[in-house]
DNA sequence: CTGAAAGCGCTTACAG
DNA sequence: CTGAAAGCGCTTACAG
């Protein structure tokens, strides 16, 4: 159906090789022959076949996006700024959610393998060995992989540090964290550390609730939190699925924030900012992304990157704090 | 670097040939040389490239999702279950925001004829001319793009006939019409249409603010509803942005629903639905996205599809209606 | 500046 | 049941 390079070359009269310059307007080439072959394309309709270029290159120019799930304005606006860079960088999107499931992430490392993909964004939560990212050029969100993994997040210990110290300065007494613990190294647990860390400098009781529970299990989180810290009137919630989860649950509660209740939370990648009025610390998801990208073909190209980059979050004062 | 199925042949002293027909266990091959080779594929870690696959089979394997944007909850459920059903199927999804720009889509169409993809999915808003789909397996949502395109869609005019009857039942005497003007042929429009036939069974005026404003421009409608249409008491919205935004200007005004105002929406993929309490015609969009990988499948493969499929909403009362 | 040829890593009739 | 060979549609040294 489709014309082939071949049929371009003959009806414009030179070889194969030629007409593939001209697709890449490779520099030495004369004018009237780029015009003879160009009119012929024309004539043609001819496109280039991807799958050749790919095949002779070794290179497949996509991107592998591993996120958990889709259908959470976190990840979709993530993925909404590294399609915006990878476009510009000339690669494409493909999208593997894992589903919260391990299985799935393993066959997205096997069509990693199969090259699919030049190199793979992974922003999952479970264990991998470094044996399996061996040769693979992956580019982490806030866990750490493994050692020649870059990580790109942002400076959790400094803006959780801030948050904390804002609701002790707004006057709350006993203040809670809620979170849900990441079964890797990551660098979110510096979210708990900062939090301890302001609590031990004022003097303050911790009130912990972080553990590891299944997508889907965030309610006994919650749960928890009102059964062994009753009384809370601060609470720097990790994330924002939880905190929308906490936000409903005081509602229903008839708790009011921020009179009975101050919150804060980390990322404030809510889909509609106009309801959602809690206080973020925003993550910059499109330098984020564009770092991620960045990396990626770096290290697609065989080049040196930096093992660690950190940004900066925004904080957005919203109607739970005072 | 990675071992190559010539490797594999060796290795297991067999042909290529051979080791071809193991991976793809092909049904005439003997337990004993099937054996030999699963043994060298895996000494040698073997995982084929799939790049030759789809070169020599001339198939990708890949679907292109073609919306305007993803960070929106509408197209980010979408994509989560097309990306299931395609996984189910043996596909990657090649995901492609337009960003509601046409030489997006152009650009998209382009890697499309360049066999990036075997098929498409278009849920776009742009006019193309037959001629640009000519050749290639595209299915659509909601809107006409061609007559070898075929449609996945809901019953738009039965279930926003319902929409408005309802608001009638429950008392509405000044009920409007607010929705964005799809600029193609569309099965959106019938919603309109379903809206004023209501009206002129019930011998009620029309109130209609239906036009085609850019992405980001929609508050101006919302102005128009206001200036235009004082004193509404029902309101037939045909999507969830609209809805959303009008939702938040009715409580930026004062206005209480359903008190003051009665609100019916189209499409009820709101991101969290524990959040926002708008009486919605749900779109089956799991039901839907199936479908549309079925019929993508079967364009791929050559077979004959139906032109158009229609689903049915369902009704999900909310708190903006009595 | 350009052509002929080898090669990328698979699949698939064809012959045996 | 299996091997040798041609072919998928490109790119890229190599030679001229």
């Amino acid at each position: 159906m489709s014309a082939t390079i071949k049929e371009v070359a003959e009806k414009a009269g030179v070889g194969i090789g030629t007409v593939s310059r001209v697709l890449n307007n490779s520099p030495q080439i004369s004018e009237t022959t780029k015009k003879k072959v160009n009119k012929a394309i024309k004539e043609l309709n001819y496109v280039p076949n991807i799958a050749g270029k790919r095949l002779s290159q070794k290179k497949s120019y996509v991107l592998a996006i591993v996120i958990p799930v889709i259908d959470h304005p976190f990840f979709a606006r993530l993925v909404s700024c590294l399609e915006k860079e990878a476009d510009l960088r000339g690669y494409s999107l493909l999208l593997a959610t894992s589903q919260h499931r391990i299985e799935k992430e393993n066959d997205i490392l096997r069509r990693l393998k199969q090259h699919e993909a030049d190199g793979a964004l992974f922003v999952t939560h479970y264990e991998h060995s470094e044996e399996e990212f061996k040769d693979l050029a992956i580019v982490s969100i806030d866990r750490h992989l493994g050692k020649d993994i870059p990580v790109v997040t942002t400076d959790n210990y400094e803006a959780s540090k801030l948050a904390v110290e804002y609701l002790v300065e707004k006057g709350c007494k006993k203040i809670a964290y809620l979170g849900t613990k990441p079964n890797q190294v990551s660098e979110v647990s510096l979210r708990e550390k900062a939090y301890e860390d302001v609590m031990k400098k004022y003097n303050l009781p911790l009130n912990i609730v972080n553990k590891n529970v299944g997508h889907g299990e965030e309610n006994k989180l919650i749960d928890e939190l009102f059964e062994s810290h009753k009384g809370f009137d601060g609470v720097f919630v990790s994330g924002c699925t939880l905190a929308t989860l906490l936000y409903n649950r005081m509602k229903a509660l008839g708790l009011k924030t921020p009179e009975d209740v101050q919150m804060v939370s980390y990322d404030g990648e809510f889909a509609l900012d106009d309801i959602h009025h809690i206080t973020t610390l925003e993550q910059p998801l499109d330098l984020m992304a564009k770092k991620c990208v960045e990396l990626l073909i770096n290290k697609i190209d065989g080049k040196e990157v930096d093992a660690l980059s950190k940004f900066n979050c925004r904080f957005i004062k919203g109607e739970t704090t005072k």
